[in-house]
Parts: structure tokens; sequence; C-alpha cells
DNA sequence: GAAAAAAAATGAACTAGTTTAAGACTTTTA
DNA sequence: TAAAAGTCTTAAACTAGTTCATTTTTTTTC
């Protein structure tokens, strides 16, 4: 069967893990909604409920929180074939600390709560897809912490560069700045520093 | 059934998240594996590829790398109650980079590769339990690597304190910098700078 | 329970990263 | 397409956290 180019990628995303029939395929399309943001629009807002779960189909997106000074710290990007959304206001349905706001013009597909839960009483086997995804995002978490904690801003830099290149290009130095966890005059620094090495 | 304390310790964490009949309960049990650890003993050193998944009944244990330079950098402390090991090792079958040293006389319950995956075909519930578990971890993980880059030292240590006020007693100073991320003399200022507010 | 080893405290000199401010460059919008 | 808004660069003064060295206190070991 041919799907559209969103539906392809999403079901390639799944099949890393799980297969899925036909039939399951078409079951568990009707379960989400297109979505879709301008530039600079907002996904999320401080304050709201979770209402979806994303994948993204086309642009990228910034998820960040404001601390008491009103600084932005960023806590991902979000570019095509990834998931992104706030997992613990999902889950708990309390009020989300995050904002999420497209840099691009982007395209998503959402999952909403019902949908979510309905869709591992209709396809068990998406506890699995979604363990494996939990375990795999658990375990890059664990190592954005310890380097976090551990690197230097430099050091931050040079390894989100390695990690992401096909991400560096697309947004702004002084959200990567908001990400790496310095001020966007640091983070002009070292960049002028790695280049000039 | 009656079961020994241990055993009701594991049963009663798997019993937040799904219902085991006795049958499953004892299928369960049967694939775990008794582990006892000395204080100052390793029950991981970097460059093996982790055997187990464990959970602690008694004790405490730290979690660690070795930079460059040989200082410690710790991610995580578990006691009674936590699951540990190294995730990526386990399921990727490739070295570990991380230390776990028991800060304490220790004992744990180790569920190793082949029981893991055989778990899932005999009681495929467990897809939801580990789930749910790695989605609460990746919660807790993705605050923790958010935080870490945007609070301050101090504010991590109070942070720390408040989260997990049963742990910060029955660990080193030291170590406990070695987690915040910071040196043990600076570790020194916070806490009587903290303590004299 | 004495000796040795490890942890904690303190202080002075240092470095990574911040703040503030100002000018140049780029992108967005009317 | 001009003006406005936002981004990037540079630099000087500052602060959070490090390093190194020494002393005191606590824990471990025989």
């Amino acid at each position: 069967m041919k799907y559209k180019e969103s539906h392809t990628l999403i079901l390639n995303n799944i099949a890393r893990f799980i297969d899925l029939t036909e039939l399951e395929k078409q079951k568990y399309l009707s379960l989400l909604t297109e979505i879709k943001v301008k530039k600079k629009a907002f996904l999320m807002q401080a304050g709201d409920v979770a209402k979806y779960e994303y994948f993204i189909t086309k642009g990228c997106l910034k998820v960040y929180t404001l601390d008491e000074d009103g600084a932005p710290h960023i806590s991902m990007f979000a570019v095509e074939d990834y998931w992104t959304g706030d997992i613990a206001s999902f889950m708990m349905k309390k009020p989300t600390p995050y904002f999420i706001k497209a840099t691009e013009h982007s395209e998503l597909l959402g999952i909403s709560r019902a949908n979510y839960d309905l869709l591992f009483q209709e396809i068990p086997k998406f506890e699995k897809f979604y363990r494996i995804l939990y375990q795999k995002s658990l375990i890059s978490y664990i190592q954005r912490s310890n380097h976090g904690i551990s690197l230097t801003a430099e050091e931050r830099y040079i390894e989100f560069k390695r990690k992401y290149p096909q991400i560096v290009n697309r947004i702004t130095q002084k959200d990567l700045a908001g990400y790496i966890g310095i001020t966007p005059e640091f983070m002009s620094k070292i960049i002028s520093k790695v280049n000039r090495m």
C-alpha cells in the first residue's frame, strides 16, 4: 500500500522496533492528528496541559523553559523524524513548564492522550515500541546529563556538532547557547576559538 | 503466598505498574539471580559488558565514570528499591564506561540478558512494566539534564537534598561533589554556607 | 585502641563563564 | 526597499567554581 510522505516517515520510524500488519498500520494512522505550525508559532506554552505527543515530519522546533530571570534554557531541538512533547505533562495531565516554538514552518503528527491509551489496548505491540523508544531516549539523556555536569562548555559544543551536524546549521547561535547552557556572548567566543583551531 | 523480604520488595516494586498472578510471580522470581557485594567491592568495572540489570534490596552503591584526568563523575547513587546497571552496555552488549561500587554492604537481584529477553516472551505484561519504568526514568533524567545545565552548584545541592533526603546522609561529601559536578572543596564551602543560612 | 588512611575544612591564587555595553551585520516586516 | 528588530562580535570588569597546599577531624584497619 502506498502512503503519503509523512505517513511513510512515521511508519518507518516505528518499523525500527516492531513489525505491523497493513491493518495495524491503518488503524495506527487513524489515531493520529495532522498539525501544522508556522515559523515562530507555539505548539505548547508553559501552563498548558500537553494534549499530544508529537512526531515531526517537516521543519524544526525548539523546546525550552524560561527561568525566574526570563532567560531561556533550551532542552531540545526537534527536526524531521524526531519525537517531541512534554511526556510528564502528557502522562500526568499536569501543567507543563515548557514552551515549544517552531523555528521553521513545521508539520507534525500528534497522538492524543486518549488515543495513546487506546493504542496499547488495540495494538499491544506498541508497548514494545514505546519500551524500546523510551529505553533509547533514556540512554541518550543519561549521557547528556553526565556531559552537562562533567564537560566544559567548549567540549559540549564540539560534542553537539559531532552528534547533530544536520541541526547546527538550522538554528541560531543564540539558541545553541541556550541549549549548551551559556550566554550568547560566550558562545560567540567559543565558536570563533574552535573555528580558529 | 509468603515470600522472603527481598522478593516481596521487588514484587511490590513491579506491582506499582502491572498485576501478576501467583504463577507469573514465581516464574519471574525464578529468572533472577541473588548477588551480594561487600563495601568497596565492584559490581561492574569500565570495560566489562554488563551481564545484569540490578534491583537493590539492601545497601547503597555509586555509579561513576573516570575522566581522562582520573577524576570521578558520579551519575547516580542507588539504594534499596532502586534499579541500576548500564542499560546501554546491557542491551548492545558493548563495553561499559561505568564503575559500580558498593558504598555499603549491599544485596541485589540481577536479571541476565538472556532472562530479560525470555521475560518478554513468557510474560508479555513486562513490556508494559518496562515501558512505564523507562518512561518515569526518562522524565527524571530530562529534568536532571536541564538542571545540570541551568542551575548553579548551590541550587543543585539544595535540589538533591530536597529530592533525596534519605540518600544525603548515607554518602560522603566527596561523592556528593562528584555527583553535583564540583570539587570536594567547593562542596564543603557550599554546605557550610547553606547550613549557615 | 593505636596507627594509618581517608574525608572535611579553610584560604589564597587562578580560570571558565557572566554581565554590561556598544557597534556591525542580517533578517523580517510594513 | 527602508526601517525596525533581532543576531553576532568584541572588550572590560566581574563572579562562580577550580587548584593547590595545609591542618583538623573522622573512619578504617590491624
